[in-house]
DNA sequence: GCCAATATGACAGTTTGATGACAAAAAATC
DNA sequence: GATTTTTTGTCATCAAACTGTCATATTGGC
């Protein structure tokens, strides 16, 4: 539920009733009033989320999309164009660009939050906020609890991160490096090691209501989170 | 379903049909005609909802907007827009955003029903002034009073403000900075410790009835108010 | 059996939250 | 207007929980 979203907006007063609005939905507001200014804020750190103008002064909100889409480092990060308004071309550009949603102004913050949810569930499940559960073991990001089998689990905050992460994106094998990209965060220095560490602390935990098998090992590959018997 | 409403409208005509039709629907109206005066009102008696003009001679109404959703107190009464349709698109453009929702001039008696209606039911918990209670704590903001098992118990302000906040949103997590935006009002500059430290002197309190184990703490990512057991 | 990859247990350093004390600020009282 | 009293924010310190790393055991593939 938490994500670090960008803004990107020339304009303060817009700016500022943004920020008011992702602050008051939980989220991490970043701004720079800029596309220059928010490319170096970028180069810095990778937000989860970029919210960006359509008419900015230098550099177009459109350009910017267009560079961030074409960085493979960059591609991934979900983009809301906000546009001016309804504007069929203005649409069509916008989302031939990358823009994954786009919102016209004027906008309530409901309708923000809404599009902001969607684009977020469908890019990065984990940070949507949506509970989450396989075969009886149930995790629930807004309370912070995991139970398994409505026996509540108690769990480390790497753990519950690491387990959020396998339960939101199921069935799907990632590497130690990949896991520590999403779990630990993209610039820590940790070894790889360290994450069957963690896994093993997982299962541990998971192992009292029996849910231990739902952490597969892929040997050579990384781990799964699989609701199907490993072997 | 009555409440309070403040009416914010310098044109008096307009004013008075607002307030005929507010108490059709059974609501009771209060008005001001300038920002100024609102705040002063406001100052007093909490509304249940403020139906705002963004034009307004002196404070304009988005200004005020503003100032009210900075303030921990008063930031979760619902604000309605009242904007006129003729006016310039890009002043109006991303101004309401402060809003909770916006109605354009000329409106029918029926939209600006529907929507006052939609935006209470699902205005925020701790502001309606109901009395909150969760197993014999209860905390009632209209008397600002707090009792556990029918015992008294004293309370300072800041201290009432997070049991309010955290009893509304029984069972979900707040991290410190989301407590300080909501409890002590986002413009303000405080440690995150200090939560902690209250938090500490709100569980003193409700010791006295045992109700302090209601708050938990969950490391890493703030505080919870809950009936289940912690560990 | 041999090799490589993973699991496991232990450990020390670090982080985090709890707690008590304190002074500034605000409010209430005289 | 001065003086208590209450409230508030910050800090230093302590205890507990968590984290990352390593050494060693175990497992799986050939």
């Amino acid at each position: 539920m938490s994500a670090m979203i960008l803004v990107v907006e020339d304009e303060p007063a817009i700016r500022e009733l943004v920020v008011l609005n992702l602050q008051q939905a939980g989220h991490r507001p970043v701004v720079a009033d800029s596309a220059e200014q928010a490319l170096a804020l970028i180069r810095e750190t990778l937000p989860d989320m970029i919210l960006l103008d359509w008419m900015l002064p230098g550099m177009s909100g459109v350009e910017l999309a267009r560079r961030l889409k074409a960085d493979g480092r960059t591609r991934g990060v979900p983009i809301i164009m906000l546009t001016a308004r309804g504007d069929e071309q203005d649409k069509i550009t916008g989302l031939e660009t990358g823009a994954d949603d786009y919102i016209t102004k004027p906008f309530s913050p409901r309708e923000m939050n809404a599009r902001i949810k969607a684009v977020l569930r469908r890019r990065a499940p984990q940070m949507a906020g949506d509970v989450v559960e396989v075969t009886g073991l149930r995790l629930d990001p807004a309370t912070h609890r995991v139970t398994g089998n409505d026996r509540p689990i108690e769990l480390g905050p790497t753990e519950f991160r690491l387990l959020h992460f396998l339960m939101a994106h199921p069935e799907r094998v990632y590497s130690r490096a990949q896991l520590l990209d999403q779990v630990w965060g993209n610039h820590v220095f940790v070894e790889d090691r360290t994450v069957d560490v963690h896994i093993r602390r997982l299962r541990c935990a998971l192992e009292a209501t029996g849910h231990d098998g739902l952490v597969q090992t892929v040997r050579g590959s990384g781990y799964r989170l699989s609701v199907h018997p490993n072997s």
